[in-house]
RNA sequence: GGGCCCAUAGCUCAGUGGUAGAGUGCCUCCUUUGCAAGGAGGAUGCCCUGGGUUCGAAUCCCAGUGGGUCCA
């Protein structure tokens, strides 16, 4: 094992005069040039030194501080990139959010195997960390959303050729930290306060030596010198335990944080001040906090000291608050009562700038993925302002910040706010009443909630425990917080992880060449010519657990499954046989063509597609395009594609939006894709690098998926364009027609729609309609009229239905006086009346009550489905009816029961039932004497 | 992608297999009248849909639809 210590002598050092030392405080290895510094000074080794005192010649804004990095290392020979958006999945499916600018050319760039839009470059990435969500506000330097500015520079060693996008050596550790050092001086930093400390990283299977650069206490830059990758025989071990060994690239990655140069620049108590002056003043105004002399004072002092909390370190916050309070010689609930606004309003003004970015790229809140962040932002937001007493609107908040970073889609997103912000209220409204409900019941009892009542709330009404305890406590009822809280709500989540599907894969498929894709050449030809190259026997896999064969050509027309499109069927032929392609597989560039029969390794086939299908396949494919154009086109500029489906007879598009689709803008999206249906245009394909189709179209791009490669093809549908794979009719008016057949909310911010193109269209059209006819038939009325004689039946069968009750009534009041013929005897001093009605159960009831309403015992028999029997009993009189049921019933064969005074029971054998009526007054009578 | 919760009167919700309920709102009448309120009576309903179990399902089971919520 090696370590890295011989990396970080530089030369660069050495003939600057930088001597190495090591921290007296927590022991890092660090270069400076201070013949006297001891400690690494970073905090908590040493405060900050740039408060009250800033430590450039200028005080910069953000935009300022931005232009003035871009610049001077566009001076340097470094292009400017434009940032990429805060949602990192929108070009890689690893991550969701953005958190670095390296993040930016991962994993292609780094990889190697796609070139980087420039070499070097520098960029300010707005990037988004959740992580330190906790420490936003309170320590006066985290922040949620912030913007790593960088310069990069990717390199490849000499002795490698053409395996990688770049080659050479653009600049390595000498030059970077040369740039950085040069960079501070021009902001006129004393180059004696900068420290650069040996810090190795590691991070998503790579690792390399990098410095932290330090000055005046601040963490202003972090120099990654990315060269090795994970190798279980490394020979240099990482902080991470695992073992690495260099890689043939090598990328100098760096990190400048624009919100610390931008406060170091400024020498404000927090980084909230120098960041955030406008929406920090307008809530200070909105919640009218105005602070004395005094209390300013002391604010000021408070958050320079404040930066010593950290939750992650220090283990008991409250006291780490006391202390402040007691260097300041104050009381701590004093000092409490002033900075807990301020730390919510530094808190909101981050949250809502976090809010804009992610909004402003199209994030649309959900219940998963980066939708689900968004949501956990935007509720932990609105609680705050809710805390903070103060007339403002949330949705204000973000459009400030909206408008602030230029955003077109301001519209949508105050739309998105409003609509996220009322689904909150609402769940709090219907959470409080449930909380107060059961919060009545318990203090009743004098027993505190349980913790499995708070994780219930939390988990299935989305209430956190402090709401609850504040909720329960109004109604005077103690609630049982336990400390290990989240782990409870883990633990209802254990679930056994899927396991994974291997892919089996032959070992002789490694050995064919890829199969030449003929099916881009002419999307409408259907026949080709091809060499059988391999065939594989697949046992018990054809029809009735016969054999079926997986057959690969040297090039084929048969379009395998993929990006949503199911395979093409057809056939191979040779001179003697004719075979059936039932499925067709992509496995490593190789073509596997399922038929039912072996063609014959060598052999030379004819290949024909099944040209009905496969119409209809590109007609669904290209109308899944025209849909989802037509979708962003009605709804806005949020909507992605978030998934699809093509067939033969139906599609379906899954798209995010934040609202389910109204019939309106359903009929809208469909008018709107039948106008570019009509229109009639050319449907392009081209096979652009991919950097110039990012460049000149953006992420939107990869809707369907992130294909691999250094081009990719293009689809142009309309003004839509996509990277897409699949088969495509020549032009819009190919499609013939769309029709949406049915959407559904398959997850909060994605609703499906499901459609049909082409003859699948008519035929659902004609379908819709036979129903129409029939039921016009059925009402004998013409169609237009259904609607409203549908209405006025649906009303008349209700009313008859409470008129018919009605009727039961009195008829069973008639037969209860004399009119039904019942068999009346004695039971003691009581009447009873026992009688055959053979009608359903609410008659029966309706006969039994009226009789018990005259003071006698009644006892009903029905035969209209089965026995059944209805027993009631006046009040007083000596009969459990429930009992009496039960006998009657077991004489039909079935059961029964009920309360004392009223019982319904019944069986099967409806030919017993006049035997069991006639025992039923023995079964009365020992009833009674019981 | 997975887990959990929910669906009953216009609204908010009770209802543990045996005759569908409360509060509120609504209608009528009375009292009072500046408003608010009070008294008496009345109408509320495909108990989300479709299957199953059962003599019997709002209730139990399965599936679907719609909504909520947590986790990755």
């Amino acid at each position: 094992m090696s370590d890295l210590e011989a990396e970080y002598r530089l030369d660069y050092f050495e003939e600057e005069g930088f001597r190495r030392g090591q921290c007296t405080e927590c022991g890092a290895h660090f270069w400076t040039r201070d013949p006297d510094r001891e400690t690494c000074g970073e905090p908590p080794c040493e405060e900050y030194g740039f408060i009250d005192d800033p430590g450039f010649d200028e005080a910069y804004e953000l935009g300022e501080m931005r232009e003035r990095f871009l610049s001077f290392f566009e001076a340097h020979d470094h292009e400017r990139i434009d940032p990429y958006p805060v949602a990192a999945n929108r070009w890689r499916d690893d991550v969701l959010l953005t958190q670095a600018s390296i993040y930016d050319f991962q994993p292609l760039v780094t990889s190697g195997e796609t070139p980087p839009p420039a070499n070097p470059l520098c960029i300010s990435q707005p990037c988004i960390r959740m992580q330190d969500i906790d420490n936003v506000g309170r320590t006066g330097r985290h922040t949620m959303a912030f913007e790593m500015m960088s310069h990069t520079a990717f390199n490849a060693r000499e002795d490698v050729d053409d395996e990688y996008a770049y080659e050479g050596e653009v600049y390595w550790k000498e030059e970077t930290v040369a740039y950085c050092d040069e960079f501070f001086v021009d902001m006129g930093a004393d180059p004696e306060e900068i420290t650069y400390i040996e810090d190795p990283w590691v991070g998503g299977g790579n690792a390399g030596p990098a410095f932290e650069v330090i000055y005046k206490g601040a963490e202003l830059g972090t120099l990654v010198f990315m060269s090795m990758s994970e190798d279980p025989d490394g020979e240099y071990e990482m902080k991470d335990g695992n073992t690495y060994s260099p890689m043939d690239t090598y990328i100098v990655d760096t990190g400048y944080g624009l919100e610390r140069w931008t406060w170091v620049s400024q020498g404000t108590p927090t980084v909230y001040e120098a960041v955030y002056p406008d929406t920090i003043a307008y809530l200070k105004d909105a919640a009218a906090i105005d602070h004395g002399e005094e209390e300013e004072e002391l604010i000021h002092r408070a958050a320079k000291l404040a930066g010593h909390l950290d939750i992650d370190e220090v283990e008991d916050m409250d006291a780490a608050r006391d202390n402040i309070a007691d260097k300041l010689g104050v009381e701590p609930a004093r000092l409490h009562e002033l900075m807990r606004p301020l730390e919510d309003i530094y808190a909101i003004a981050d949250h809502v700038r976090t809010l804009a970015y992610m909004f402003g790229d199209g994030i649309v809140p959900s219940n998963v993925g980066t939708g689900y962040l968004a949501r956990m932002v935007l509720r932990r937001t609105a609680r705050l302002i809710d805390g903070l007493d103060a007339d403002v609107a949330l949705d204000d908040l973000v459009d400030r910040q909206a408008k602030r970073l230029d955003y077109e889609n301001r519209e949508t997103i105050r739309d998105i706010v409003r609509s996220e912000v009322r689904k909150y209220e609402e769940t709090l409204e219907r959470g409080s009443r449930k909380v107060e409900q059961l919060a009545e019941e318990y203090a009743e009892r004098g027993e505190p909630i349980p913790a499995s009542q708070l994780v219930e709330f939390y988990d299935s009404h989305g209430l956190q425990p402090d709401m609850v305890t504040e909720i329960a406590e109004d109604v005077g009822a103690r609630v049982d917080e336990p400390d290990d809280f989240y782990s409870l709500v883990a633990s209802r989540h254990d679930s056994g992880d899927a396991f994974d599907e291997t892919e089996e894969t032959d070992a002789r498929l490694g050995d064919l060449p890829d199969t030449e894709e003929l099916y881009y050449d002419d999307q409408y030809r259907a026949e080709f010519e091809a060499v059988v190259l391999d065939v594989f026997e697949r046992d018990g896999e054809g029809e009735d657990g016969g054999p079926a064969y997986d057959v690969v050509l040297d090039q084929t027309m048969f379009y395998p499954e993929g990006g949503g499109q199911p395979a093409d069927h057809g056939t191979l032929s040779t001179d003697d046989m004719t075979v059936q392609v039932s499925d067709v597989q992509m496995r490593d560039g190789v073509v596997l063509h399922r038929t039912d029969e072996d063609p014959g390794k060598g052999e030379f086939v004819r290949g024909q597609i099944d040209m009905s299908r496969r119409r209809r396949l590109m007609q669904h494919h290209t109308a899944t395009h025209v849909i989802g154009h037509a979708a962003r086109e009605v709804l806005g500029s949020h909507v992605r594609q978030a998934g699809a489906q093509k067939g033969t007879d139906s599609s379906r598009i899954d798209i995010s939006h934040y609202d389910r689709l109204s019939r309106d803008e359903v009929k809208a999206i469909e008018r709107v894709a039948n106008e570019i249906v009509t229109d009639n245009t050319v449907v392009e394909q081209e096979w652009p690098h991919r950097n110039e189709a990012e460049s000149e179209h953006g992420f939107d791009l990869y809707q369907g998926g992130i294909p691999p490669g250094e081009t990719i093809r293009l689809i142009h549908v309309a003004e839509d364009v996509q990277a897409c794979a699949g088969t495509h009719v020549k032009r819009t008016g190919d499609i013939g027609s769309i029709r949406i057949l049915n959407t559904e909310r398959i997850q909060d911010g994605v609703e499906r729609i499901t459609f049909a193109a082409g003859i699948a269209a008519l035929q659902h059209d004609q379908t819709q309609e036979d129903y129409l006819r029939e039921t016009a038939e059925t009402f004998d009325v013409a169609p237009p009229e259904v609607p409203e004689t549908a209405a006025r039946f649906f009303t008349e069968w209700k009313e008859r239905g409470k008129r018919i009750e009605e009727l039961k009534e009195q008829l069973a009041e008639a037969r209860a006086s004399g009119g039904g013929g019942g068999e009346e005897i004695e039971i003691g001093e009581w009447t009873a009346v026992i009688q055959r009605v053979d009608a359903d159960m609410d008659e029966l009831r309706a006969t039994a009550n009226a009789l018990v309403d005259d003071g006698k015992i009644a006892v009903v028999g029905g035969g209209a489905d089965g026995a059944q029997f209805v027993v009631g009993v006046p009040d007083g009189a000596p009969v459990n009816a429930g009992r009496v049921v039960g006998e009657l019933a077991s004489l039909v064969g079935g059961g029964g029961g009920g309360p004392a005074d009223f019982a319904q029971g019944g069986g099967p054998d409806a030919e017993a039932l006049d035997d069991a009526l006639e025992s039923a007054p023995d079964i009365l009578r020992d009833a009674a004497g019981a």
